[in-house]
RNA sequence: CGGGAUGUAGCGCAAUUUGGUAGCGCACCUGUUUUGGGUACAGGGGGUUGCAGGUUCAAAUCCUGUCAUCCCGACCA
């Protein structure tokens, strides 16, 4: 039977709600695929749950074409086993919780990672179970802090989440590369631009994490890439160290006094006023700026730590803490300042002249015993201008490996376009794009923790390494709604639309929707799905407008050529309408 | 958590400045009309103006408090 719009579930708006920013948000309320419970909380309607359906068929043959087998967990959770993992805690205000009656501690599950341990760990026991690999489509609940652009940022959404698990790292590769590979055809299966960017493993300690980003302007991740074909996560990109520059000749580090330039455009300015310039002027890349960071271990202990990149360049915050994670990372604060008279605000710099040699400030070694690290631009032999530890003052010409040498690199300055891709590839392009899916070699941090372990060969217990992959379900159709739209509505690609053929009956004489109704039978018969507009008086104005809104790509406009015996068959991504004849309607539309 | 904005009918908005008992468009219902691009006309239903308290003869409007939502940022295995 054809989906009816006469007795549909539907009302389609035809102004924007104002609660909608995105096209993508808009649309798909106005169209009628879903509508707002809560903040970042949907309901789905008819139309949606037909889009939503298609996307977890895809999803369902393809992880079965990776030998995956599918599961399903309560979303509903006991404390306990996050207690092993110690994400109880570490999820913090993220964590939807709540008591039975009992008072024993719940939660709604934001990610499975401890129930498909233990539920292997429950059921197998030697090496000749593995490999297996699992999976479940599933609503997942994280209590973000500001739920964005509708689907695409919920605090209620479906994600599909598989699970590896291995004897041995090699099996863990080759599961690894099996998702990919899935992720790879599911993707280009529904329609999706898509790039693979590698992620930074930070602190979950794995060995390799890629994610899929598809490029976006709402995107709310920043990649980068390179005409080469490099493509990365702002966090994992490594910074191309120049060559290395002779020290015997460069000139001897001399104090310069700089009053009141606490800024490197004060500093420069400075600079170019007073000081003998090199080739062409002074400019932020000759100066060498020393942050003070505090680090606080999840332990709660506090480190300062010094950190010196060019002076044009910021430190980004979500590289600083891939770089130094689990630790939080924020700039140090006025009593940390006060604790270290050794710090002059402003004025920080590795080296400090006594009695007109340079002397290292920082660093492990140095007097004041902070820990001092370096962008990898600071290689040894390259010239700076520096903070001189003392008020308005600074120092040029100080040489890394000559005046100071750092305790080690930390990369955390901003990525910009244009810098030297790692791999030789080219410039890089800096590009928005919004997480479709993300696969990670866990390794064993998870079997360690909640002791899932299996004999080996020799009948010794191994631990087992695993691996998670995720894709977004419910934000992949914000995506896809996102890229296939226009200014009259969607535009689904045919994986993804909620039917395959949208019959409009368009006029008013019995003989049109009986045309209609027989031509949706027609199609049902060649195995299409249909929606057939068969209301009654309603304008064909309206069920045009309707028709886009909804977005079916292939629409069959049965009404006046009907009296020649035609149908205009109506392709809504290419725009082009055109009539045939009624009996060859179907196979026009194989 | 910081910054900004907004809460009036199912949706989009007006009336708030200057207090006088709520209005327009869409949607919905009835009738006539129209039928290949959101027809036209007539009639109709629907609102404790987010909530609580206060001022006043009188509060959507003024005051206090509170809750909620949206946007930007922070945050986001």
């Amino acid at each position: 039977m054809p989906t009816r719009l006469s007795n549909l579930f539907l009302r389609t708006l035809r102004e924007d709600p104002a609660e909608a920013e995105v096209a993508s948000h808009k649309l798909l309320l106005r169209a009628g695929y879903i509508r707002r419970a809560a903040p970042g909380v949907y309901t789905w309607l008819p139309l949606g749950l037909l889009v939503k359906a298609k996307i977890e068929k895809v999803v369902r043959e393809e992880m079965a074409n990776a030998g995956a087998q599918e599961v399903f967990f309560p979303a509903l959770l006991p404390r306990e086993p996050f207690e092993a993992t110690n994400r109880w805690t570490e999820y913090g205000d993220n964590l939807f919780r709540l008591q039975d009656r009992k008072k024993a501690d719940y939660l709604l599950a934001p990610t499975h990672e401890e129930m498909f341990t233990l539920l292997v760990k429950d059921l197998y026991s030697s090496y000749k179970d593995l490999p297996v690999c699992l999976y479940q489509i599933q609503n997942k609940y994280r209590d973000e802090a500001r739920p964005r652009a509708g689907l695409l940022r919920g605090r209620e959404f479906v994600m599909k989440d598989a699970y590896s698990f291995d004897l041995t790292d090699e099996g863990l590769a080759k599961a690894y590369q099996a998702q990919r590979d899935a992720y790879e055809r599911i993707f280009t299966r529904l329609g999706v631009e898509y790039v693979i960017v590698k992620a930074d493993a930070g602190a979950m300690g794995g060995s390799a994490s890629e994610e899929f980003l598809s490029p976006s302007e709402i995107g709310e991740d920043t990649f980068v890439r390179s005409p080469g074909g490099y493509a990365a996560n702002v966090e994992a990109v490594k910074t191309v160290a120049p060559a290395e520059v002779a020290i015997e000749g460069q000139p001897a580090a001399t104090a310069v006094a700089t009053p009141g330039a606490t800024t490197i455009q004060a500093l420069v300015d400075q600079a170019n006023t007073n000081f003998a310039k090199p080739a062409g002027s002074w400019t932020g890349a000759h100066t060498l700026k020393t942050m003070v960071l505090a680090l606080t271990s999840p332990e709660g202990k506090r480190e300062l730590v010094a950190v010196a990149i060019p002076g044009d360049r910021e430190v980004d915050t979500k590289r600083a803490e891939a770089a130094f994670g689990p630790n939080e990372v924020e700039p140090a604060n006025e009593s940390d300042f006060a604790k270290h008279p050794g710090l002059v605000k402003g004025y920080v710099g590795p080296v400090s002249l006594v009695n007109g040699v340079a002397t290292q400030h920082l660093g492990k070694d140095s007097a004041t015993g902070i820990r001092f690290l370096v962008d990898p631009r600071v290689v040894n032999g390259s010239n700076w201008i520096t903070g001189a530890n003392a008020e308005d003052q600074h120092i040029i010409n100080v040489v890394a490996g000559r005046d100071f040498v750092a305790d080690g690199f930390a990369d955390i300055a901003e990525v910009r376009a244009g810098d030297p891709a790692p791999d030789g590839s080219g410039p890089l392009e800096l590009a928005r794009g919004i997480e479709i899916g993300h696969v990670f070699q866990l390794g064993r941090k998870y079997a360690e923790a909640l002791d899932l372990r299996v004999l080996d060969e020799n009948g010794k217990l191994q631990v087992v390494t695993m691996g998670s992959y995720g894709i977004g379900v419910t934000r992949m159709i914000a995506v896809l709604a996102e890229a296939n739209h226009d200014e009259k509505g969607l535009i689904w690609p045919e994986a993804v639309s909620p039917v395959d053929v949208y019959i409009v009956a368009a006029g008013k004489d019995d003989s049109v929707f009986e045309a209609a109704e027989k031509l949706a039978a027609e199609f049902e018969a060649a195995g299409k799905t249909v929606m057939l507009d068969d209301r009654p008086k309603v304008s064909p104005g309206v069920k045009f407008g309707d028709a886009e809104l909804i977005g079916v790509p292939n629409i069959v406009i049965v009404g006046k050529g009907l009296e020649q015996g035609e149908v205009d068959l109506w392709n809504r991504s290419t725009g082009e309408r055109r009539s045939v004849a009624v009996n060859l309607a179907v196979s026009e539309l194989k």
